[in-house]
DNA sequence: CCAAAAATGCAAATGGTTTGCAAAAAGTAC
DNA sequence: GTACTTTTTGCAAACCATTTGCATTTTTGG
């Protein structure tokens, strides 16, 4: 992905492209399982761990990314791939290996069909299947 | 609930029924919703938060209760109304308020069938929405 | 009752996340 | 371009829920 794509990306977002910002979308473009802070700041390392923790917040406030919580204790997200436009009633699940604590972008959609009671708002969803992957499994 | 059907609860999961253990289920077996360790810190103060936190993760481990993960970076859970026998494609869900930072157990279940690649095995679910509970969503 | 094992309370360590603040960079008006 | 304002960044430290170490207490099994 070029930078040019990339500036296209975030200012189509909202978001001022600065040049850290440019460098993590850079990061996390061709990562396709979920990531955490660490992974970018190994990836992005000419930045500061916590102008990373912004600019994943502002990636996520705006929708460029997705949380996706899995209760290991560190944060996790994956990218969107509709640049923040995603149909909250269809999307991708991740699984989480309770034995290597490793996170997976599920390849395929989901559809739910879910109801809320009256007044609330759904604006995201966070669907975790837990168990052992396929290497954790054969032992 | 009486302490007598507690511990045929905890027995029945193959949890020795200490004192502490029954206090901790006792806490949580009339809370309709999800709660974190403060909150059972708060209902059982005699007891140690690190004795209730072995308490908590040896129920989850046998299945009494499941872990929420709601991405609030604090440990939700909620009580498992099958006492560990929970079917994975069929479960209820959750909700995460982004405002007010409350976690509703929805009342009702959901079917979904999801699939793995092959070698995972998956054993537990965690489904949780994101948005504006109906008290935040008025203003 | 006595020895071994398990559970508990207390205090402290851990570790990812978040914030305060001064310096640097970018934007704005002239 | 220059002076001023706003935004972003790096660094260090604070924060805070979770987790652990260890001595004491309680329970278990002979």
């Amino acid at each position: 992905m070029t930078s040019k794509e990339i500036i296209e990306i975030l200012e189509h977002a909202q978001i001022k492209p600065t040049a850290n910002r440019i460098l993590v979308y850079e990061a996390i473009a061709d990562i396709d399982n979920t990531f955490c802070l660490n992974d970018i700041e190994e990836k992005a390392d000419t930045i500061d761990k916590s102008s990373i923790f912004r600019v994943l917040s502002l990636f996520l406030e705006h929708g460029l990314i997705h949380a996706v919580d899995d209760g290991s204790g560190m944060q996790k997200y994956c990218l969107c791939h509709n640049y923040g436009h995603c149909d909250i009633n269809h999307f991708h699940y991740h699984f989480y290996c309770e034995k290597c604590g490793k996170t997976y972008c599920l390849p395929v959609n989901v559809d739910v069909q879910f109801s809320l009671p009256d007044g609330f708002i759904g604006r995201s969803t966070n669907f975790v299947i837990k168990g052992l992957c396929d290497k954790c499994s054969k032992f």
